[in-house]
RNA sequence: GCCCGGAUGGCGGAAUGGUAGACGCUGCGGACUUAAAAUCCGCUGGCCGUAAGGCCGUGGGGGUUCGAGUCCCCCUCCGGGCACCA
């Protein structure tokens, strides 16, 4: 019926009639790609063509890109490498008739924007809203296909009164408390960092020293959810590598916790967590660390002063001090014993910086022949070393150097000697557990998560501190399972929330951004903000600035003056763009039910194991609580590589290598960039930029557009009614578009843009092709110039938007053909090729092959002792 | 130190165990042009050869196989992650 249609081809094309319309294609007669892109980015914004609708009969597929922190410094060239891929998958998944998500919004709560205002006085959301309007112009600019009324800014009090909702349910539920700890402290910034802001003992910014300070920090339970981050990685399509990486920060390790009675003490004893219960007949000193409180407890008088000298010397060393492995093993000897619960032996207690207070008990049994730090310390400070595992596999003369970490059979140790070290770690751990002074666990190296920052441009915690004189008097629905609280200056103080009618708490206007200088926020000095009236019975509260309200039910309280960190908007900010203006509820759950999690996630490798972590527990912990009926939020991730400036360094101002999308796009168009990123390499790898390269892809865009226009503006000659009638065009139209749609599946897109250019060399020689071997043409490169795509594509009849007709399908009977070629070896060397029937079989194969003189040459004088031949791809003859 | 990933022409890269170098850049030669640009055509891993063709060649060394860039073992270099986690 449809004549215009290529068998195989999906024949729903709709065209449209041009005397009818008004016409929308620019009438360009050469390739101008600002006019055109102008013109099509334009018609996007005003039809609305890439909403996506919450009710549709279609499958959906949402395509979720990690979303910028829109810096003053704009756009950054590693922005639309990974944005571009996600814009094809996006486009040609719309091709295949889902419903596709694909939404954009803005990470914004950050430090920059902080430092700025600090310096010049302008308010934060000020700079932000610019920094917005230009980041979303230079990725308009682009041509993405995003929903743009779902876009998103955490700064947004809409936003993150959500944020602060999350925060609420964490606390109600036990899984948000203080807790002094130490931080990093930079004194020239007058600031606290986060770890993740402090590189190798420096700021990040302006690289000035920095110190620890004991502060009172929020911290979020992530621990408990360490077995399940960790259990449900298996389930995730994900690079191996950010796999591993989570895996190993999580740091899971099954062991016991042994108690060890400290000698000539009424009940004092050390708690040791061990992997290693099997050595412990090897046990012949312990360790704790500096911190340790039980320090204080056990040490002797006479060796008072020098471990009150060596605690000091330690905590003042900064981590990078404490942690370098390459200075020797310090430590000094507390003068006490402990009791070794499994022989009761006497062994001396020491403290040592090499074993750390924030990991297991903070105390170790030190069992020097088999473990290395061990052995290295003892050998320092001339301590015994018992053997009591044997090395089964190195021969004689090494086999019981110390210290062996491996597994083998026990000696001195009792009646558990002659075991293997597996088993004796069971029955140890058993023999302790009967007799109370032991058990089996299992230790994380995850530790809970920091979430407080002294800092103003960030979200406010939506609870406020009340005396503790006052707590009995708060509403259940108000407190914590685990009530929060802390003590200062002889005060004590608990955590309360407020209720969710009082969200969002938005910030403050304040008169300066310059932080206290005393570890506190800038919020601190607001006092008209932080002292408040509080309604112990609601949660709500009014500023004390006003008169108390009647009743014994309200009270005096401060608000907290930490934000949070800027990661927490970016935990859940992919379960928003299903429901970006819902004021009920972070997100509709029916709107859930429908989108549901990203079926693809793109974004790069540096935050694979924060933000990648953080919004699994986010995201797991709103499953429990029923807000998403799905245990894992991107079941599917996918790292762009980084691209490396001309000179294959690292991009950076001070190099001068920095490639500046917004100036390759004035030169040469936003298809051209968007072609040339995917075509550089593998979307994975790290690459770098050739300014002369893109020369490659203009041309091929160029090609394309001579190959459908010609220089009058009307469509080329060449270009026939009906169906493609060359055969050699129509299998390799077909092997193209088989390619192409592989290659968009498994995001291989420079190998897809390859495809397309030998299509395109191919029908540049041949005299005619059919306008729908244009056509399919037309729409295969839509995902990739999508401008020139559109332009194309309604000049060849078609109606806007391409993104919407249908993605061809391919015939695979059309990829088959009659005659193959077969390559000839010689003893595994190419010496020829021939093309012979697909039904040709090895003889006549064979036959064929020896006709040639080349393959004969080669056969001269020898006894062919054996052929191979694979059907339709080799033959290869084995002469001797 | 431990754990990953990688190494292919002058360059970016392509190759289900089956013709190594697709596609593109660069370079060289040619067509068109008064000329240039643009465009188009051809060549472009090394060595030998007028050519046909031959030999060598995927970081290095071994192995498996009719056949290895691809699989296995050892080594070198580069990139990334972790780093006293008991």
């Amino acid at each position: 019926m449809n004549k215009l249609t290529p068998p195989g081809v999906s024949s729903s094309y709709v065209f449209s009639t041009p005397e009818s319309s008004t016409p929308m294609a620019t009438n360009c007669t050469d390739y101008e790609p600002s006019r055109i892109e102008a013109h099509w980015r334009e018609y996007w914004d005003r039809n609305g063509t890439f909403r996506a609708p919450d009710n549709s009969d279609k499958p959906k597929y949402y395509v979720l890109d990690m979303f910028p922190y829109p810096s003053g410094a704009g756009l950054h060239i590693g922005h639309p490498e990974g944005y571009t891929a996600s814009d094809i998958l996006s486009r040609y998944k719309r091709g295949r008739g889902f419903n596709v998500l694909h939404p954009m919004g803005w990470d914004a709560f950050g430090l920059p924007t902080e430092q700025y205002a600090i310096k010049t006085g302008t308010h934060p959301s000020e700079t932000n809203a610019r920094n917005i309007v230009n980041f979303r112009a230079q990725i308009k600019r682009l041509g993405f296909s995003y929903d743009w009324s779902r876009e998103i800014d955490t700064t947004d009090p809409g936003y993150y009164r959500w944020t602060q909702w999350i925060f609420l349910q964490l606390f109600k539920r036990g899984l948000a408390y203080v807790d002094e700890r130490p931080v990093w402290w930079c004194p020239e910034l007058k600031t606290v960092l986060a770890n993740e802001e402090v590189i190798d003992g420096r700021s990040e910014r302006g690289d000035h020293p920095v110190e620890r300070r004991n502060l009172r920090q929020w911290v979020l339970r992530i621990t408990a959810y360490a077995d399940r981050l960790l259990e449900d990685l298996k389930s995730l399509d994900w690079p191996d590598s950010t796999k591993r990486q989570q895996e190993a920060w999580i740091g899971r390790s099954e062991g016991a916790e042994i108690e060890f009675p400290v000698a000539d003490t009424e009940n004092e004893t050390l708690k040791v967590f061990t992997t290693r219960p099997d050595t412990l007949f090897g046990a012949t000193y312990m360790v704790v660390a500096p911190e340790h409180p039980a320090v204080r407890n056990i040490v002797t008088p006479e060796y008072r002063e020098a471990v009150d000298r060596y605690v000091r010397q330690a905590t003042q060393k900064s981590d990078l001090e404490r942690t370098d492995l390459a200075k020797e093993k310090s430590g000094v000897f507390t003068g006490a014993h402990a009791i070794n619960p499994i022989n009761e032996s006497r062994i001396p207690i020491w403290v040592a910086d090499y074993v750390l207070i924030s990991y297991g008990t903070g105390a170790i049994m030190a069992v020097p022949a088999h473990d290395e730090r061990d052995y290295e310390f003892a050998t320092t400070f001339d301590i015994p070393v018992i053997q009591v595992i044997q090395n089964p596999g190195a021969p004689a003369e090494e086999r019981d150097q110390p210290p062996y970490t491996g597994p083998g059979k026990l000696i001195n140790s009792g009646s558990f000697s002659a075991l293997d070290s597996d088993e004796a770690a069971r029955r140890i751990t058993e023999r302790l557990a009967e007799e109370g002074r032991g058990r089996a666990t299992v230790q994380y190296r995850l530790r809970d998560w920091l979430f407080s920052r002294q800092r103003f441009w960030g979200e406010p915690f939506p609870v406020v501190w009340i005396p503790e004189e006052d707590y009995d008097r708060l509403e259940p629905h108000l407190r914590p399972e685990q009530p929060v609280h802390y003590r200062s200056e002889g005060r004590g103080w608990y955590a309360a929330a407020l209720d969710e009618s009082q969200l969002p708490l938005e910030l403050p206007e304040v008169e300066s951004y310059q932080p206290s200088g005393t570890g506190e926020s800038p919020l601190a000095n607001e006092s008209a903000w932080v002292d408040v009236w509080y309604d112990t019975r609601t949660g709500a509260t009014i500023a004390a600035t006003e008169p108390k309200p009647d009743g014994d039910r309200w009270i005096s309280a401060r608000r907290e003056t930490n934000t949070m960190p800027q990661w927490a908007g970016s935990c859940w900010y992919h379960l928003r763009y299903l429901d970006p203006h819902n004021d009920q509820a972070p997100v509709d759950p029916k709107l859930f039910e429908y989108w549901g999690t990203p079926d693809y996630y793109i974004g790069g490798a540096e935050h694979a194991v924060l933000h990648l972590l953080y919004a699994r527990f986010w995201h797991k912990f709103l499953h429990d609580i029923g807000v998403v009926t799905d245990p894992e939020p991107f079941k599917k991730l996918f790292h762009q590589g980084i691209i490396l400036g001309e000179d294959g360094e690292k991009m950076s101002k001070s190099r001068g290598n920095v490639v500046n999308p917004d100036s390759v796009i004035e030169e040469h168009g936003a298809d051209s960039l968007r072609a040339y990123l995917m075509f550089l390499g593998p979307l994975e790898a790290m690459k770098p930029w050739k300014s002369q390269g893109i020369e490659g892809i203009v041309r091929f865009l160029k090609k394309v557009w001579r190959e459908v226009i010609d220089r009058e503006g009307n469509r080329q000659g060449k270009i026939v009614d009906g169906e493609e009638t060359d055969s050699q065009t129509l299998r390799l139209l077909h092997e193209t578009i088989k390619k192409v749609g592989e290659d968009i599946e498994a995001l291989r897109l420079n190998t897809a843009i390859s495809q397309m250019m030998i299509f395109v060399n191919h029908i540049q020689k041949t005299d005619t092709v059919s306008l729908d071997t244009a056509r399919t043409l037309v729409r295969l490169l839509a995902p990739f110039a999508p401008h020139l795509a559109e332009e194309l594509w309604e000049r060849l009849g078609g109606s806007p938007s391409v993104d919407h007709a249908p993605w061809p399908e391919y015939d695979p009977a059309r990829l088959e053909s009659e005659t193959v070629k077969v390559v000839f070896q010689v003893n595994g060397k190419f010496r020829g090729d021939a093309l012979v029937a697909k039904s040709a079989d090895q003889d006549a194969v064979l036959a064929t092959a020896r006709e040639q003189d080349r393959v004969a040459a080669h056969l001269d004088g020898k006894n062919i002792r054996k052929v191979i031949y694979v059907p339709g791809k080799i033959l290869n003859i084995v002469a001797t």
